[in-house]
DNA sequence: CAAACGGTGTTAAAATTTTACATGAAAAAG
DNA sequence: CTTTTTCATGTAAAATTTTAACACCGTTTG
């Protein structure tokens, strides 16, 4: 009764995003609004929503709001990359021990990954706090220097760091990319640390979208025979397709 | 004016996360109500808070309630916080190199630093980001296991990275105290953490919110001659203030 | 100069929320 | 098998908050 209803309301709240009283008294017609000022009260103490005036909305509604002017921003290919992230996430296979950047299309990895029991190492701070929500994942963060306009650390000791830790599989993405300068981004060490990934790694796939195709960035970090599966969107050009099933890498 | 003050209370709200209409009447003596009103009217047009009864939240507020337990935690004891961290980001000397722990009480630190140039060691995932936002301040993390109820790394091998890193100021906070057990919190790995800290340092502030005193927690990382500076509350019991004078460490 | 405008203040009205107390049904105690 | 206690709920008044309406004033603009 009390407790069904309740669930009921954080259900609709989660659904719809923001709900008024009124509207709530016509999903609950059998109760008193008093009653479901009550529910919200209690479901606003658990944290699962934040009440406002004439109501409440739910806390996903809440940064929805709050992501969509942060993304107009930074990043136009917001569909692409959840997409690319959709494709690497079902890559991922349990027990696994795995690696990851800290790059935007991380981040869509990161929300995308399946919630089972997986290591997981990345260099990226809001990586690692977005998967800190997965309860059955264990992050473990690469230490170092911060920097401040992707938030991942860097560190010229990441060798020493990497010395007694393993994993089989690295998912990493590139700022650019062209045939002959392979895969590259902005950051020496940046490129220092995917190096020494790509080596350390069994399988190496890049999740690459394909408005990074064409651009040179300075420091490359790989080539295309590097890697053992490029995940990429619908834009991908059949040549550069052609190029990478030549070397027996799967394109996806 | 409008632009500044509008500005002012979006920082305001980010630092404190939710203020009411009447707290905010005391930081704006010389505007209405009415005013500050309408300028959370638009800034919840902008998307940059939620406004709810009685006053008005940051997002980013809502989405670290959305996070964990994590922030159950910071929701009580606020106001004394923020003064201690106050107290403490006035202590900081700039060009400094410092060790910052990424408890809530450090968070609160983080929003307060000044933002000039100091190199600050911290193993709290969301202090690092915070401090992110300072220009000149430089932020280095500590690597580890991500502890999913706290956001903070631990690594047995901290020893390690330690190595050949230095800093003369530790500033960190205790989840509990007596004056027989000393400083103590729930975490091993953390204690151990703690305890290499003050070792490494030369100065050892401690962040201690009075709701902390009298309780105790597993592991004790310090005692109360480990201490350099107390930093605490207005409610902190005077006995307890002449136990630290008298061994020559100082309570503010 | 006068009109238009943006920002602000004041007040009353409207809406919402809280509080306090009442009810009845179910659970616990005797 | 009563009696008490507890709990969820309802009701209505009180308190609080928000909105709306209008007035004011310094600036800008035609």
């Amino acid at each position: 009764m009390k407790r069904d209803r309740i669930e009921e309301i954080a259900e609709l709240l989660d659904k719809r995003g923001k709900l008024t009283l009124e509207q709530l008294e016509v999903f609950f017609p059998n109760v008193s609004q008093m009653t479901l000022r009550r529910d919200l009260l209690q479901l606003e103490q658990s944290g699962k929503i934040i009440r406002v005036r004439g109501g409440a909305m739910s806390v996903k509604e809440v940064q929805k709001v709050s992501g969509e002017p942060y993304t107009k921003k930074t990043a136009i290919h917001t569909d692409e990359k959840i997409k690319i992230a959709q494709k690497a996430a079902a890559l991922i296979d349990e027990g696994c021990s795995m690696f990851m950047d800290g790059g935007t299309t991380a981040m869509y990895l990161a929300k995308e990954m399946p919630d089972f029991n997986v290591n997981v190492f990345t260099n990226g701070l809001a990586v690692a706090i977005e998967l800190s929500n997965k309860k059955n994942l264990n992050v473990i963060v690469l230490g170092g220097q911060v920097m401040k306009d992707n938030l991942s650390t860097a560190s010229p000791v990441a060798k020493q760091y990497f010395a007694d830790t393993n994993f089989e599989l690295a998912v990493i993405s590139a700022s650019a990319f062209t045939p002959e300068n392979g895969f590259s981004c902005g950051s020496q060490v940046e490129a220092d640390l995917l190096r020494l990934v790509r080596k350390k790694a069994k399988s190496l796939y890049m999740m690459l979208d394909s408005s990074k195709i064409g651009k040179i960035m300075p420091y490359t970090f790989a080539h295309v025979e590097d890697i053992d599966v490029l995940i990429t969107d619908d834009n991908f050009p059949p040549e550069l397709k052609r190029l990478f099933t030549s070397k027996d890498i799967v394109v996806m």
